[in-house]
DNA sequence: GGCCTAGTTTATCGATCGATCACCAGAGAT
DNA sequence: ATCTCTGGTGATCGATCGATAAACTAGGCC
Protein backbone atom coordinates (compact mmCIF):
# COMPACT_ATOMS: atom_id res chain seq x y z
CA UNK A 1 0.00 0.00 0.00
CA UNK A 2 0.96 3.63 -0.17
CA UNK A 3 2.51 2.78 -3.67
CA UNK A 4 5.02 6.15 -5.10
CA UNK A 5 3.20 8.33 -7.41
CA UNK A 6 -0.15 7.32 -9.11
CA UNK A 7 -3.56 7.41 -7.93
CA UNK A 8 -2.85 10.66 -5.99
CA UNK A 9 -6.19 11.97 -5.12
CA UNK A 10 -7.83 14.12 -7.93
CA UNK A 11 -5.72 17.29 -7.84
CA UNK A 12 -7.49 20.62 -9.08
CA UNK A 13 -5.10 21.51 -11.16
CA UNK A 14 -2.57 23.41 -9.52
CA UNK A 15 -3.14 26.70 -10.13
CA UNK A 16 0.08 29.58 -9.29
CA UNK A 17 -0.64 32.75 -8.23
CA UNK A 18 1.97 35.69 -8.04
CA UNK A 19 3.58 36.16 -4.42
CA UNK A 20 1.75 39.43 -3.72
CA UNK A 21 -1.61 38.18 -4.67
CA UNK A 22 -1.15 35.06 -2.97
CA UNK A 23 -0.27 36.79 0.21
CA UNK A 24 -3.30 39.12 -0.04
CA UNK A 25 -5.36 36.31 -0.37
CA UNK A 26 -4.23 34.72 2.45
CA UNK A 27 -4.67 37.82 5.07
CA UNK A 28 -8.48 38.09 3.33
CA UNK A 29 -9.86 34.58 4.23
CA UNK A 30 -8.19 34.74 7.24
CA UNK A 31 -9.66 37.73 8.22
CA UNK A 32 -12.98 35.98 7.50
CA UNK A 33 -11.87 32.39 8.58
CA UNK A 34 -10.92 34.62 12.25
CA UNK A 35 -14.08 36.68 12.48
CA UNK A 36 -15.93 33.06 12.68
CA UNK A 37 -13.67 30.63 14.60
CA UNK A 38 -11.89 33.52 16.24
CA UNK A 39 -7.92 33.44 16.32
CA UNK A 40 -8.18 30.10 17.51
CA UNK A 41 -8.88 28.78 13.72
CA UNK A 42 -6.84 26.59 12.30
CA UNK A 43 -4.33 26.94 9.49
CA UNK A 44 -5.33 23.79 7.51
CA UNK A 45 -8.89 25.19 7.58
CA UNK A 46 -7.61 28.21 6.09
CA UNK A 47 -5.45 26.19 3.31
CA UNK A 48 -8.49 25.16 2.43
CA UNK A 49 -10.69 28.23 2.09
CA UNK A 50 -8.00 28.84 -0.56
CA UNK A 51 -7.84 25.73 -1.79
CA UNK A 52 -4.30 25.20 -1.56
CA UNK A 53 -2.28 22.95 1.29
CA UNK A 54 -1.24 24.28 4.87
CA UNK A 55 2.57 24.48 4.89
CA UNK A 56 1.74 27.17 2.01
CA UNK A 57 0.76 29.61 4.56
CA UNK A 58 4.35 29.22 5.72
CA UNK A 59 6.05 30.52 2.71
CA UNK A 60 4.19 33.73 3.22
CA UNK A 61 4.14 34.16 7.02
CA UNK A 62 6.53 32.96 9.18
CA UNK A 63 4.20 31.79 12.27
CA UNK A 64 0.68 32.26 12.41
CA UNK A 65 0.86 35.15 14.67
CA UNK A 66 2.17 37.17 12.19
CA UNK A 67 -0.47 36.37 10.05
CA UNK A 68 -2.76 37.70 12.68
CA UNK A 69 -0.43 40.96 13.38
CA UNK A 70 -1.64 41.29 9.43
CA UNK A 71 -5.12 40.87 9.90
CA UNK A 72 -5.55 43.26 12.58
CA UNK A 73 -4.00 46.26 10.46
CA UNK A 74 -6.07 45.34 7.78
CA UNK A 75 -9.12 44.87 9.72
CA UNK A 76 -8.08 48.44 12.17
CA UNK A 77 -6.78 50.44 9.49
CA UNK A 78 -8.90 49.82 6.11
CA UNK A 79 -12.21 51.67 7.62
CA UNK A 80 -9.78 54.93 8.85
CA UNK A 81 -9.22 55.80 5.16
CA UNK A 82 -12.21 58.54 5.20
CA UNK A 83 -12.26 62.29 5.95
CA UNK A 84 -13.50 61.97 9.22
CA UNK A 85 -12.20 65.71 10.76
CA UNK A 86 -13.54 67.42 7.76
CA UNK A 87 -17.10 66.28 8.21
CA UNK A 88 -17.60 66.93 11.77
CA UNK A 89 -15.79 70.41 11.85
CA UNK A 90 -17.30 71.47 8.93
CA UNK A 91 -18.87 74.67 10.41
CA UNK A 92 -20.58 76.10 7.12
CA UNK A 93 -23.07 73.59 7.95
CA UNK A 94 -25.21 72.30 10.75
CA UNK A 95 -24.02 70.36 13.47
CA UNK A 96 -26.69 68.20 13.59
CA UNK A 97 -26.64 67.30 9.98
CA UNK A 98 -22.52 66.59 10.26
CA UNK A 99 -23.16 64.33 12.87
CA UNK A 100 -25.45 62.20 11.35
CA UNK A 101 -23.73 62.03 7.92
CA UNK A 102 -20.86 61.08 10.11
CA UNK A 103 -22.70 58.41 12.31
CA UNK A 104 -24.02 57.05 8.41
CA UNK A 105 -20.78 57.01 7.19
CA UNK A 106 -18.71 55.51 10.37
CA UNK A 107 -21.30 52.61 10.86
CA UNK A 108 -20.88 51.83 7.13
CA UNK A 109 -17.72 50.87 7.59
CA UNK A 110 -17.55 49.40 10.74
CA UNK A 111 -21.20 47.57 10.96
CA UNK A 112 -20.55 44.19 9.52
CA UNK A 113 -20.58 41.08 10.78
CA UNK A 114 -16.04 40.54 9.49
CA UNK A 115 -14.69 43.96 10.95
CA UNK A 116 -17.62 43.96 14.56
CA UNK A 117 -16.04 40.11 15.11
CA UNK A 118 -12.54 40.56 14.66
CA UNK A 119 -13.21 43.47 17.18
CA UNK A 120 -14.49 41.83 19.42
CA UNK A 121 -12.17 39.40 19.43
CA UNK A 122 -8.92 41.02 19.65
CA UNK A 123 -10.56 43.01 22.78
CA UNK A 124 -11.19 40.30 24.39
CA UNK A 125 -7.13 39.44 23.59
CA UNK A 126 -6.43 42.45 25.18
CA UNK A 127 -3.99 43.59 22.47
CA UNK A 128 -2.51 47.08 22.06
CA UNK A 129 -4.11 47.87 18.79
CA UNK A 130 -7.28 47.71 20.11
CA UNK A 131 -6.06 50.60 23.11
CA UNK A 132 -5.05 52.35 20.19
CA UNK A 133 -8.15 52.50 18.30
CA UNK A 134 -10.18 53.21 21.60
CA UNK A 135 -8.08 56.40 21.91
CA UNK A 136 -8.11 57.22 18.33
CA UNK A 137 -11.94 56.99 18.91
CA UNK A 138 -11.93 59.66 21.85
CA UNK A 139 -9.44 61.56 20.48
CA UNK A 140 -10.38 62.17 16.83
CA UNK A 141 -14.05 61.53 17.51
CA UNK A 142 -15.34 62.24 20.67
CA UNK A 143 -12.87 65.51 21.38
CA UNK A 144 -14.08 66.80 18.00
CA UNK A 145 -17.87 66.12 18.23
CA UNK A 146 -18.39 67.37 21.98
CA UNK A 147 -15.61 70.72 20.82
CA UNK A 148 -19.35 71.29 17.79
CA UNK A 149 -21.46 70.84 20.32
CA UNK A 150 -20.18 73.26 23.00
CA UNK A 151 -19.63 75.55 20.11
CA UNK A 152 -22.99 74.71 18.69
CA UNK A 153 -24.27 75.82 22.17
CA UNK A 154 -22.33 78.86 23.10
CA UNK A 155 -20.38 77.56 25.56
CA UNK A 156 -16.42 78.60 25.82
CA UNK A 157 -13.88 76.30 24.02
CA UNK A 158 -11.74 74.00 26.41
CA UNK A 159 -8.52 72.31 25.48
CA UNK A 160 -9.81 68.55 26.63
CA UNK A 161 -13.49 68.03 27.62
CA UNK A 162 -14.08 67.30 30.98
CA UNK A 163 -14.22 63.42 31.66
CA UNK A 164 -17.98 63.61 32.68
CA UNK A 165 -18.37 65.41 28.87
CA UNK A 166 -16.35 62.53 27.86
CA UNK A 167 -18.02 59.83 29.29
CA UNK A 168 -21.55 61.61 27.94
CA UNK A 169 -20.10 60.86 24.47
CA UNK A 170 -18.94 57.68 25.26
CA UNK A 171 -22.32 56.91 26.11
CA UNK A 172 -23.56 57.98 22.79
CA UNK A 173 -20.95 56.53 21.23
CA UNK A 174 -21.30 53.03 22.75
CA UNK A 175 -25.06 53.21 22.14
CA UNK A 176 -24.99 53.13 18.42
CA UNK A 177 -22.10 51.00 18.33
CA UNK A 178 -24.24 48.64 20.33
CA UNK A 179 -26.65 48.94 17.52
CA UNK A 180 -24.18 47.11 15.71
CA UNK A 181 -23.29 44.37 17.93
CA UNK A 182 -26.87 43.14 18.64
CA UNK A 183 -27.17 42.87 14.45
CA UNK A 184 -24.33 41.48 13.84
CA UNK A 185 -23.10 39.66 16.43
CA UNK A 186 -26.19 38.72 18.47
CA UNK A 187 -28.03 38.45 15.20
CA UNK A 188 -30.68 40.20 17.11
CA UNK A 189 -33.89 41.69 15.37
CA UNK A 190 -32.75 45.47 15.24
CA UNK A 191 -34.69 48.59 13.92
CA UNK A 192 -33.46 47.91 10.48
CA UNK A 193 -33.40 51.50 9.12
CA UNK A 194 -30.15 52.36 10.43
CA UNK A 195 -30.21 56.34 9.40
CA UNK A 196 -33.46 56.12 11.55
CA UNK A 197 -31.81 55.00 14.72
CA UNK A 198 -29.04 57.10 14.07
CA UNK A 199 -31.53 59.97 13.73
CA UNK A 200 -33.29 59.13 17.03
CA UNK A 201 -29.99 58.63 18.88
CA UNK A 202 -29.00 61.85 17.93
CA UNK A 203 -32.32 63.78 18.83
CA UNK A 204 -31.95 62.09 22.16
CA UNK A 205 -28.24 62.84 22.51
CA UNK A 206 -28.50 66.27 21.41
CA UNK A 207 -31.61 67.74 23.41
CA UNK A 208 -29.54 66.39 26.27
CA UNK A 209 -27.00 68.19 26.02
CA UNK A 210 -28.73 71.58 25.39
CA UNK A 211 -30.79 71.20 28.54
CA UNK A 212 -27.78 70.78 30.24
CA UNK A 213 -25.75 73.27 28.44
CA UNK A 214 -28.60 75.56 29.40
CA UNK A 215 -28.08 74.82 33.02
CA UNK A 216 -24.24 75.48 32.58
CA UNK A 217 -25.18 78.70 31.34
CA UNK A 218 -27.68 79.52 34.29
CA UNK A 219 -25.59 78.62 36.42
CA UNK A 220 -22.33 80.89 34.72
CA UNK A 221 -19.78 77.47 33.84
CA UNK A 222 -20.82 75.47 36.61
CA UNK A 223 -19.58 71.92 35.95
CA UNK A 224 -22.54 70.04 33.74
CA UNK A 225 -23.20 67.84 37.02
CA UNK A 226 -26.90 67.72 37.17
CA UNK A 227 -27.78 65.68 40.47
CA UNK A 228 -30.59 63.02 39.90
CA UNK B 1 15.13 5.82 33.71
CA UNK B 2 11.99 6.36 34.13
CA UNK B 3 11.12 3.70 37.22
CA UNK B 4 8.25 2.42 38.34
CA UNK B 5 7.32 3.95 41.22
CA UNK B 6 9.91 5.79 43.54
CA UNK B 7 10.60 9.49 43.40
CA UNK B 8 7.20 10.69 42.48
CA UNK B 9 7.07 14.23 41.80
CA UNK B 10 6.22 15.56 45.35
CA UNK B 11 2.38 15.33 45.14
CA UNK B 12 0.72 17.46 47.91
CA UNK B 13 -1.26 15.37 49.81
CA UNK B 14 -4.56 13.81 47.80
CA UNK B 15 -7.00 16.11 49.56
CA UNK B 16 -10.40 14.87 49.24
CA UNK B 17 -13.50 16.86 48.90
CA UNK B 18 -17.33 16.02 48.62
CA UNK B 19 -18.69 15.45 44.80
CA UNK B 20 -20.78 18.47 45.31
CA UNK B 21 -17.96 20.81 46.68
CA UNK B 22 -15.54 19.38 43.65
CA UNK B 23 -18.15 20.07 41.05
CA UNK B 24 -18.82 23.43 41.99
CA UNK B 25 -15.10 24.30 42.52
CA UNK B 26 -15.15 23.25 38.64
CA UNK B 27 -17.40 25.69 37.55
CA UNK B 28 -16.29 28.12 39.99
CA UNK B 29 -12.30 28.08 38.56
CA UNK B 30 -13.72 27.35 34.85
CA UNK B 31 -15.63 30.33 35.01
CA UNK B 32 -12.58 32.54 35.50
CA UNK B 33 -10.08 30.06 33.36
CA UNK B 34 -13.04 30.61 30.22
CA UNK B 35 -13.48 34.61 30.89
CA UNK B 36 -9.26 35.20 30.73
CA UNK B 37 -8.88 32.03 28.13
CA UNK B 38 -12.27 31.85 26.19
CA UNK B 39 -13.79 28.58 26.01
CA UNK B 40 -10.78 27.37 24.40
CA UNK B 41 -9.04 27.18 27.36
CA UNK B 42 -7.36 24.14 28.53
CA UNK B 43 -8.67 21.03 30.59
CA UNK B 44 -5.57 20.77 32.12
CA UNK B 45 -4.89 24.05 32.61
CA UNK B 46 -8.38 24.24 34.86
CA UNK B 47 -7.27 20.77 36.80
CA UNK B 48 -4.07 22.69 37.86
CA UNK B 49 -6.41 25.83 39.07
CA UNK B 50 -7.95 22.97 41.57
CA UNK B 51 -4.65 21.12 41.87
CA UNK B 52 -5.71 17.97 40.84
CA UNK B 53 -5.02 16.12 37.52
CA UNK B 54 -7.37 16.55 34.77
CA UNK B 55 -9.01 13.26 34.03
CA UNK B 56 -11.14 13.77 37.54
CA UNK B 57 -12.71 16.89 35.22
CA UNK B 58 -14.36 13.44 33.70
CA UNK B 59 -15.96 12.11 37.15
CA UNK B 60 -18.13 15.00 37.29
CA UNK B 61 -18.87 16.07 33.63
CA UNK B 62 -19.63 13.93 30.50
CA UNK B 63 -17.35 16.12 28.44
CA UNK B 64 -15.98 20.11 28.67
CA UNK B 65 -19.41 21.02 26.25
CA UNK B 66 -21.35 20.23 29.47
CA UNK B 67 -19.14 21.82 31.97
CA UNK B 68 -18.94 25.20 29.71
CA UNK B 69 -23.06 24.58 29.77
CA UNK B 70 -22.66 24.68 33.67
CA UNK B 71 -20.75 27.85 33.35
CA UNK B 72 -23.30 29.81 31.03
CA UNK B 73 -26.11 29.02 33.39
CA UNK B 74 -24.11 29.83 36.66
CA UNK B 75 -23.62 33.03 34.99
CA UNK B 76 -26.17 33.82 33.18
CA UNK B 77 -28.61 32.86 35.57
CA UNK B 78 -26.91 33.90 38.49
CA UNK B 79 -27.01 38.17 38.62
CA UNK B 80 -31.11 37.59 37.80
CA UNK B 81 -31.80 36.87 41.28
CA UNK B 82 -33.07 40.57 42.00
CA UNK B 83 -36.53 41.78 42.26
CA UNK B 84 -36.02 44.05 39.14
CA UNK B 85 -39.41 44.46 37.70
CA UNK B 86 -40.49 45.52 41.37
CA UNK B 87 -38.17 48.39 41.15
CA UNK B 88 -39.14 49.82 37.79
CA UNK B 89 -42.59 49.62 38.34
CA UNK B 90 -42.86 51.20 41.91
CA UNK B 91 -45.12 54.33 40.80
CA UNK B 92 -44.62 55.26 44.29
CA UNK B 93 -41.61 57.06 43.61
CA UNK B 94 -40.22 59.27 40.87
CA UNK B 95 -39.28 57.74 37.64
CA UNK B 96 -35.89 58.93 37.85
CA UNK B 97 -35.14 57.54 40.96
CA UNK B 98 -36.19 53.90 39.99
CA UNK B 99 -33.95 54.24 36.81
CA UNK B 100 -30.80 55.25 38.78
CA UNK B 101 -31.37 52.49 41.10
CA UNK B 102 -32.06 50.06 38.68
CA UNK B 103 -29.18 50.75 37.01
CA UNK B 104 -27.03 50.61 39.73
CA UNK B 105 -27.83 47.62 40.63
CA UNK B 106 -28.17 46.06 37.46
CA UNK B 107 -24.60 47.31 36.44
CA UNK B 108 -23.04 46.17 40.46
CA UNK B 109 -24.19 42.97 38.98
CA UNK B 110 -22.45 42.66 35.80
CA UNK B 111 -20.13 45.28 35.46
CA UNK B 112 -17.05 42.77 36.50
CA UNK B 113 -14.44 41.40 34.29
CA UNK B 114 -15.64 37.87 34.56
CA UNK B 115 -19.18 38.35 33.65
CA UNK B 116 -18.87 40.62 30.78
CA UNK B 117 -15.47 38.52 29.33
CA UNK B 118 -18.27 35.06 29.84
CA UNK B 119 -21.04 37.46 27.86
CA UNK B 120 -19.03 38.80 24.89
CA UNK B 121 -17.57 35.30 24.22
CA UNK B 122 -20.94 32.87 24.61
CA UNK B 123 -22.33 35.68 22.30
CA UNK B 124 -19.44 35.67 19.90
CA UNK B 125 -20.59 32.09 19.94
CA UNK B 126 -23.65 32.61 18.86
CA UNK B 127 -25.52 30.31 21.31
CA UNK B 128 -29.43 30.27 22.36
CA UNK B 129 -28.99 31.43 25.62
CA UNK B 130 -27.19 34.50 24.72
CA UNK B 131 -30.41 35.12 22.00
CA UNK B 132 -32.32 34.46 25.49
CA UNK B 133 -30.98 37.04 27.17
CA UNK B 134 -31.08 39.56 24.74
CA UNK B 135 -34.90 38.65 25.07
CA UNK B 136 -35.21 39.07 28.01
CA UNK B 137 -33.29 42.61 28.64
CA UNK B 138 -36.11 43.62 26.32
CA UNK B 139 -38.97 41.79 27.25
CA UNK B 140 -38.35 42.56 31.11
CA UNK B 141 -36.16 45.76 31.35
CA UNK B 142 -36.38 47.95 27.96
CA UNK B 143 -40.05 47.11 27.39
CA UNK B 144 -40.98 48.07 31.11
CA UNK B 145 -38.87 51.27 31.62
CA UNK B 146 -40.64 52.40 27.80
CA UNK B 147 -43.51 51.71 29.15
CA UNK B 148 -42.66 53.78 32.74
CA UNK B 149 -41.39 56.74 30.50
CA UNK B 150 -44.40 57.26 28.46
CA UNK B 151 -46.63 57.09 32.04
CA UNK B 152 -44.72 59.33 33.27
CA UNK B 153 -44.79 61.78 30.14
CA UNK B 154 -48.50 61.22 29.87
CA UNK B 155 -48.69 59.40 26.76
CA UNK B 156 -50.88 56.52 25.91
CA UNK B 157 -50.41 53.36 27.07
CA UNK B 158 -49.63 50.62 24.21
CA UNK B 159 -49.22 47.01 24.44
CA UNK B 160 -45.56 46.43 22.65
CA UNK B 161 -43.14 49.65 22.48
CA UNK B 162 -42.78 50.61 19.04
CA UNK B 163 -39.66 49.58 16.85
CA UNK B 164 -38.18 53.08 17.11
CA UNK B 165 -38.63 53.72 20.74
CA UNK B 166 -37.48 50.16 21.80
CA UNK B 167 -34.28 51.01 19.48
CA UNK B 168 -34.09 53.75 21.44
CA UNK B 169 -34.19 52.66 24.67
CA UNK B 170 -31.97 50.35 23.28
CA UNK B 171 -29.24 52.69 22.13
CA UNK B 172 -29.18 53.79 25.92
CA UNK B 173 -29.03 50.43 27.31
CA UNK B 174 -25.88 49.59 24.90
CA UNK B 175 -24.34 52.99 26.05
CA UNK B 176 -24.48 51.86 29.88
CA UNK B 177 -23.63 48.20 29.09
CA UNK B 178 -20.66 49.37 26.82
CA UNK B 179 -19.33 51.46 29.97
CA UNK B 180 -18.71 48.50 31.62
CA UNK B 181 -16.30 46.83 28.38
CA UNK B 182 -14.69 49.81 28.14
CA UNK B 183 -14.18 49.23 31.87
CA UNK B 184 -13.34 45.74 31.91
CA UNK B 185 -12.90 44.17 28.77
CA UNK B 186 -10.44 47.06 26.99
CA UNK B 187 -9.19 48.11 30.07
CA UNK B 188 -9.51 51.86 28.88
CA UNK B 189 -9.84 54.80 31.09
CA UNK B 190 -13.30 55.93 32.60
CA UNK B 191 -15.19 58.02 34.50
CA UNK B 192 -14.62 56.34 37.79
CA UNK B 193 -17.72 57.13 39.56
CA UNK B 194 -20.19 54.87 37.70
CA UNK B 195 -23.58 56.66 39.76
CA UNK B 196 -22.49 59.55 38.00
CA UNK B 197 -22.28 58.26 34.62
CA UNK B 198 -25.46 56.63 35.01
CA UNK B 199 -27.20 59.89 36.20
CA UNK B 200 -25.62 61.81 33.28
CA UNK B 201 -27.08 59.23 30.73
CA UNK B 202 -30.17 59.04 32.45
CA UNK B 203 -30.46 63.02 32.03
CA UNK B 204 -29.59 62.72 28.55
CA UNK B 205 -32.39 60.01 27.39
CA UNK B 206 -34.96 61.14 29.92
CA UNK B 207 -34.40 64.97 28.29
CA UNK B 208 -34.17 63.57 25.20
CA UNK B 209 -37.64 61.38 25.58
CA UNK B 210 -39.63 64.28 27.30
CA UNK B 211 -38.80 66.37 24.34
CA UNK B 212 -39.81 63.63 21.82
CA UNK B 213 -42.99 63.22 23.99
CA UNK B 214 -44.17 66.88 23.60
CA UNK B 215 -43.42 66.51 19.68
CA UNK B 216 -46.13 63.27 19.78
CA UNK B 217 -48.44 64.91 22.13
CA UNK B 218 -48.64 68.13 20.27
CA UNK B 219 -49.38 66.34 16.84
CA UNK B 220 -51.60 64.38 18.59
CA UNK B 221 -50.48 60.95 18.44
CA UNK B 222 -48.13 61.05 15.49
CA UNK B 223 -44.95 58.47 15.22
CA UNK B 224 -42.06 59.55 17.39
CA UNK B 225 -40.40 60.07 14.68
CA UNK B 226 -38.33 62.69 14.59
CA UNK B 227 -36.78 64.04 11.07
CA UNK B 228 -33.32 65.66 11.37
C1' DG C 1 -8.20 -4.16 62.92
C1' DG C 2 -10.00 -5.14 58.10
C1' DC C 3 -13.09 -3.82 54.35
C1' DC C 4 -15.54 -1.27 50.96
C1' DT C 5 -16.82 2.65 48.54
C1' DA C 6 -15.92 6.70 46.27
C1' DG C 7 -12.59 10.40 45.13
C1' DT C 8 -8.21 10.65 42.73
C1' DT C 9 -4.19 9.47 39.97
C1' DT C 10 -1.30 7.23 36.34
C1' DA C 11 -0.94 5.92 31.79
C1' DT C 12 -2.40 6.33 27.40
C1' DC C 13 -5.18 6.87 23.06
C1' DG C 14 -6.46 9.26 18.75
C1' DA C 15 -7.12 13.70 16.82
C1' DT C 16 -5.49 18.09 15.82
C1' DC C 17 -2.50 21.84 16.29
C1' DG C 18 1.59 24.92 14.39
C1' DA C 19 5.67 24.26 12.07
C1' DT C 20 9.68 22.17 9.15
C1' DC C 21 11.76 19.58 5.59
C1' DA C 22 12.73 17.69 1.06
C1' DC C 23 10.89 17.47 -3.12
C1' DC C 24 7.82 18.52 -7.25
C1' DA C 25 6.12 21.19 -11.22
C1' DG C 26 4.71 25.23 -13.93
C1' DA C 27 6.34 29.25 -16.64
C1' DG C 28 9.65 32.51 -18.55
C1' DA C 29 14.53 32.87 -20.30
C1' DT C 30 18.09 30.96 -23.21
C1' DA D 1 14.40 21.49 -25.60
C1' DT D 2 16.49 22.51 -21.51
C1' DC D 3 17.66 25.40 -17.54
C1' DT D 4 16.22 27.81 -13.63
C1' DC D 5 13.57 30.19 -10.46
C1' DT D 6 9.84 29.90 -7.40
C1' DG D 7 5.06 28.77 -6.14
C1' DG D 8 3.28 24.67 -4.34
C1' DT D 9 2.84 19.71 -2.30
C1' DG D 10 3.58 15.44 0.65
C1' DA D 11 5.27 13.60 4.63
C1' DT D 12 6.12 14.21 9.15
C1' DC D 13 7.57 16.05 13.86
C1' DG D 14 6.60 17.34 18.66
C1' DA D 15 3.24 19.49 21.48
C1' DT D 16 -1.25 19.73 23.09
C1' DC D 17 -5.99 18.75 22.95
C1' DG D 18 -10.33 16.06 24.94
C1' DA D 19 -11.32 11.71 26.55
C1' DT D 20 -10.96 6.67 28.44
C1' DA D 21 -9.58 2.68 31.32
C1' DA D 22 -7.41 0.78 35.03
C1' DA D 23 -4.97 1.19 39.27
C1' DC D 24 -4.50 3.49 43.66
C1' DT D 25 -5.85 5.50 48.18
C1' DA D 26 -8.27 8.24 51.72
C1' DG D 27 -11.71 7.83 55.00
C1' DG D 28 -16.11 6.28 57.05
C1' DC D 29 -18.26 1.82 58.75
C1' DC D 30 -18.61 -2.58 61.08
Amino acid sequence: MNRKTPAKRARVKQRRLSADDRRSEFVTKATELFAEEGFGGGTRALARKLGVTQPLLYRYFPSKDDLIKEVYRKVYLEPLEIGWEKILSDRSRPLRMRLQEFYEIYTDAIFNRKWLRIYLYSGLKGLDINRWYVGMVRDKILTRILRECRHDAGLAAQGRPSAAELELAWVFHGGIFYYGVRKYIYEAPVLEDKAQMISDALDIFLAGFEKMAEVATDRRRAPIKVVG
